[in-house]
DNA sequence: AAATTAGGTCAATAAGATTGACTTATATGA
DNA sequence: TCATATAAGTCAATCTTATTGACCTAATTT
């Protein structure tokens, strides 16, 4: 068994400890804030898709609308999300950023960035490109990343289609 | 921005989305013996430490002990691992596997390696080399990761050490 | 007018975790 | 030997994140 194979014994260990660095700084930021993990990635994906709706983004997450309805109203509360009612349908609620949760969102991701940065930095030569490589092979087989990948094509073009 | 900065965007998801997929099958696997991903962890750890005492087990998972206590009880009562009192202080319960739990740990360790694998491979040049390196320069500041280094190598010469 | 869809909400349940307090058994050091 | 410390177990209360199922309103479509 060669060095490569022995570490691939160690997978789990390097996921569940990996994970938990990552989303360490993160989560220690937003508590102050009273709001944890799944906010987080809320505000993350709204980020991405400004105008994403309540059922495209528990699709997304793959979770159920009861486990979105919670955190959503709390991110509202607490002024981090506003609401629009679609334009051509009023049933939809379209999902912004307000201000303060851009500079959150932006926030929260630039800790990790930077934790990921001086890792591959240190590392230097491909390790960026292939652990990217590697996680989006991984993400590919998700329901809720393909549904992502076709929203985020949709919404990004959608400003000219609703001009026509 | 070019195009490696741009996936540093997406950092979040390819953490969230790839975790989830890593994690699919096995939790699917061990739901037929009404257990969960942390004792699968658990599992995890003893394997590749048999031996290990409760307080170094939940000092490694980083959680308390009440955390600890019902999945290990669990584990114990479907017959997946067993303990025995320490040798020179009875205060100590060391856990060991039993084959039942050898065989399933082996089982869900086989599943993730292989889909691993299965990338790695699809990818090709140094990317598992590079994705390990990633994930254990993340692993490494963790308390607990570094105290599971330090036992790994003390339990594997202790047998030495106990027959001097 | 009826059916469908988007979203909200209530209730019950569950896993996984926390803090805090207390008990038992064992070991150790003054 | 007695006091203290340590390893582990347990009880209780609480919390977050999630689930399934049922039901409601409002808006839209057929």
């Amino acid at each position: 068994m060669n060095h490569e194979e022995d570490e691939l014994n160690e997978l789990l260990i390097l996921f569940y400890f990996g994970y938990r660095t990552f989303t360490e700084k993160p989560n220690q930021m937003i508590q102050k804030y009273g709001i944890q993990r799944v906010h987080h990635r809320i505000l993350f994906f709204i980020a991405r898709i400004p105008g994403i709706t309540v059922n495209e983004l528990l699709t997304v997450l793959e979770v159920t609308k009861q486990a979105l309805n919670h955190p959503l109203r709390q991110l509202t509360e607490k002024g981090f999300i506003l609401h629009k009612p679609g334009e051509f349908d009023k049933r939809y609620k379209q999902l912004y950023l307000t201000d303060r949760g851009v500079n959150l969102e932006r926030e929260l991701s630039k800790v990790q960035q930077e934790q990921m940065k001086t890792i591959f930095t240190k590392l230097g030569g491909n390790h960026q490109e292939a652990w990217v490589d590697v996680m989006k092979e991984l993400s590919s087989v998700r329901p809720g990343q393909k549904f992502f990948k076709d929203l985020f094509l949709t919404k990004n073009s959608e400003t000219n289609i609703n001009n026509k």
